[in-house]
DNA sequence: TCCACTATTCGATAGTCGTTGAAATATCGG
DNA sequence: CCGATATTTCAACGACTATCGAATAGTGGA
């Protein structure tokens, strides 16, 4: 997982509406949640919606499936993982830094 | 924490040159460094530096002090961990997400 | 005091982001 | 096939981001 990814994946998370998105996703599991039941929890437009999880996708946060006529969103809790053990590989990188996050940054797909 | 606070801290980091600098200063450990060895090293302008530490200062990643002419800059490991709480905290949210987040995500910053 | 050094502030500019309504696409039921 | 439902694509717009050069402020040494 090289910065760039990172990078990306921060992007996707640093935006109100995104974020809040992929919360909801995340306590939804893997069964996830229909686009329009995510706008409307979120209260913005269809359109805008799509925007968002176009980003998120993009940023391989979350994934999507058909189901009849509703498109599933799910989070991609491998692509968090991967993105949170790049953080706190960084962080305790060798220096005392006082967290818990050395122990945690341990995760074999921090190298990935 | 709150969510606004995290977008805040996730937008600093969403980009090439501050998830650089902050990788930096992390690495420096509490002693830091001064802005134009941070600046030097990401091949930026100084006055581009100055945009992106002030970024990174409003989102309380870094902190800013004096030391003869040089303004060393040290990463906030205390806010890296908040963030890295609420994000470990939102995953695994009482669900079977099957990444390791869940026990990290116990750290008792994540609810301040 | 005067100069060199360090970093910030200011002004301008190109590019990207986030939003929406309207139109188009995909799926299902009858 | 046709209408209803669910979502995406498109076009347009205002706002913000990131960049740099030039000018300004703070610090220390001679």
């Amino acid at each position: 997982m090289d910065a760039a990814t990172v990078v990306d994946a921060l992007a996707a998370l640093a935006h109100e509406h995104r974020l809040a998105a992929f919360r909801l996703l995340v306590e939804a599991g893997p069964a996830g949640l229909p686009a329009g039941t995510i706008a409307e929890r979120l209260g913005i437009a269809p359109s805008s919606l799509t925007f968002h999880t176009r980003e998120l996708m993009q940023a391989r946060l979350v994934t999507q499936r058909r189901v009849s006529r509703q498109l599933f969103y799910a989070a991609n809790f491998d692509a968090m993982n991967d993105v949170l053990g790049y953080l706190t590989e960084n962080c305790c990188a060798g220096e005392a830094c006082g967290l818990e996050c050395g122990p945690t940054g341990s995760a074999g797909s921090a190298a990935r």
